[in-house]
DNA sequence: TGTCACATGTTATATCATTACGCAATTATG
DNA sequence: CATAATTGCGTAATGATATAACATGTGACA
């Protein structure tokens, strides 16, 4: 049992963990199942499938402002509910930033109006430090 | 030129941002076609470009985790440049918060990596105080 | 062995968004 | 005024993202 798998994947499972964790940055749904075709992936729901306990063990994040996913490369991400990222409008690149003050600033925010955070999603989407 | 109307609107910008501000919560942009086809409309093309054009002026935010968009309640919204969300699963309400040191608390961590946000999204999914 | 939970495979469909093309209205300007 | 440039609009087609519905396989285990 690894670090990132605190459960045993399934062979789809593994098999999309692995094109996001090969991957540069974010790849949609679409994306994974193209290059999944010679591992004998037909149809998107194999996908999704896969994508939906990959985001339940955290082991993937989902990108709502690009509609893809990546996998995490934050070691304790485990330990953080809310992760923000940095999206570079460039050049694709995606960063992680785990900060929990940034955490606790968004729950005090959220306790004002009694709101009960589930998931919290945070996107800076812009250039990064290469392209300027 | 209303308080709502920093510039003209056409036809179809006003339809789609009078869909919107009727509407209690967000609307797919699918929606807004289905309630505007007693207005003529035909094609969501009509929608989507009339969208573009009330998101760039502030007039309506984007829901990026729900493919979805709201009217801006908030009065002074063109002063915030990032404004959070807290949308309910379980009513659907969304509510906008509108706060500097959040945004300063953005930046300052987006500085660290000499990452130049231009657009930020903060959406807390979760629910409201009234589904309690 | 039966059955339960879970993963998988397949087809079809639903939902969200853009491309491409042509025309009409408005406006800037020589 | 003429006309070029810009902007908005209408329509059809297509692309991109995601899920529903139903059938089959597979391992755990009482």
């Amino acid at each position: 049992m690894s670090l990132h798998s605190p459960v045993d994947l399934t062979k789809n499972q593994t098999l999309v963990y692995g094109a996001l964790a090969d991957a540069q940055g974010p790849l949609s749904a679409y994306t994974i199942l193209d290059r999944l075709r010679d591992d004998g992936f037909r149809a998107p729901l194999q996908v999704y499938r896969a994508l939906e306990k990959l985001l339940e063990f955290g082991m993937v994040h989902r990108l709502e402002s690009l509609n893809a996913f990546v996998a995490c490369r934050h070691p304790d991400c485990g330990e953080h509910e809310t992760i923000a990222f940095t999206i570079c409008e460039q050049c694709g690149k995606v960063a992680e930033i785990a900060d929990d003050r940034l955490m606790e600033h968004l729950d005090t925010l959220a306790r004002v109006d009694a709101f009960q955070p589930r998931k919290t999603t945070v996107e800076l989407r812009g250039i990064c430090a290469s392209c300027q």
